[in-house]
DNA sequence: TGCTTTTATCTCAACGTTGAAACTTTCAGT
DNA sequence: ACTGAAAGTTTCAACGTTGAGATAAAAGCA
């Protein structure tokens, strides 16, 4: 059994043998980039059949799981969607425009705008997850499930280490 | 020990109780996701260092690791990369002012365009490559080596399930 | 030899993201 | 109150990618 990345590192090991004991984390962060591209375009391909970007289910989800009151303001989208503050500011002015979510100036702090699910972005976010989780489902049900839970816990240990440990 | 996923799933497992045995492969796909984020801002302040684009930086590895005459074909490098078309054409054209590979049209097929390292291009990716991998040792210095093999193993499963499984 | 299909690459407009600068509001110190 | 620093968001030009279409060459077939 071999993939891409078991091809690349054989060409590594044949042109430069005397690398070959310092490539064993291309093992993981190659097949780490990888699969974040298979990912990616099956998200795509799941989002346009719902007439959403990928960008914007994002949004939809992260609001719908922080619960009633489904506002959250533009700066806590930065940390859990992993993209700058331009990005978000685009992608809500175009949900906006859809109809999705709402621009709420609240008085407390009038700097703050917090970006609110509107009853049509709820019911469509509704819709979406149930599609969501059938679609991973799917995709890691060949999978042992102890084997994906081993995985998942060491790349937790990476991403603590790299401080991503926050998405308030 | 926590990280931003289980902070998510947990919002999730709150929000949406019923949820709770579905939501199993989020708990890898998310971290794939959130992990080749913190990669990818890596990768680029590392390239930013040596003055190359992460696109570029791709395109001579993949070059390097592919042995003399250390030229391949514009087609070779959309599976090898990962990208589309256009991508490949505009990271060439730029590469090739910087003198780092020049387009060679042999004669067997006057279609195809031998993308190849230059001299320049070459030393340059020698110098990358060292770096390059003290880098990634660093990132994952830290976590079990058996840990990391078994992940990269299941990473594995699934990209040749998803037929990932050739760069040529 | 003609004709169609396939293969390989390039072109280009549309798109989303980045990142720095601008803007407004709030906070802290005096 | 006043002033400077900090925080939250928006603006905008530059950038790279996408994806469909164009172009050109090769292969298959009559």
């Amino acid at each position: 059994m071999s993939d891409a990345v078991d091809a690349i590192v054989g060409q590594w090991e044949k042109e430069r043998p005397e690398l070959r004991d310092d490539l064993w984390p291309v093992q993981l962060i190659a097949r780490v980039q990888r699969m974040n591209r298979v990912l990616d375009r099956e998200a795509k391909v799941f989002c346009a059949k719902h007439g959403v970007e990928w960008g914007e289910f994002d949004v939809l989800t992260t609001l719908r799981r922080s619960g009633p009151p489904y506002a959250l303001t533009a700066g806590a989208f930065l940390k859990a969607a992993m993209v700058t503050s331009g990005a978000i500011t685009n992608r809500i002015d175009k949900m906006e425009a859809k109809g999705l979510v709402e621009r709420v100036r609240d008085g407390a702090d009038r700097r703050t705008v917090r970006i609110k699910l509107t009853e049509h972005g709820k019911q469509l976010t509704e819709v979406l997850m149930a599609d969501h989780l059938n679609r991973y489902a799917r995709l890691l049900g060949d999978l042992d499930p102890a084997e994906v839970d081993a995985a998942a816990g060491l790349l937790r240990k990476f991403l603590e280490q790299q401080g991503d440990t926050s998405i308030t």
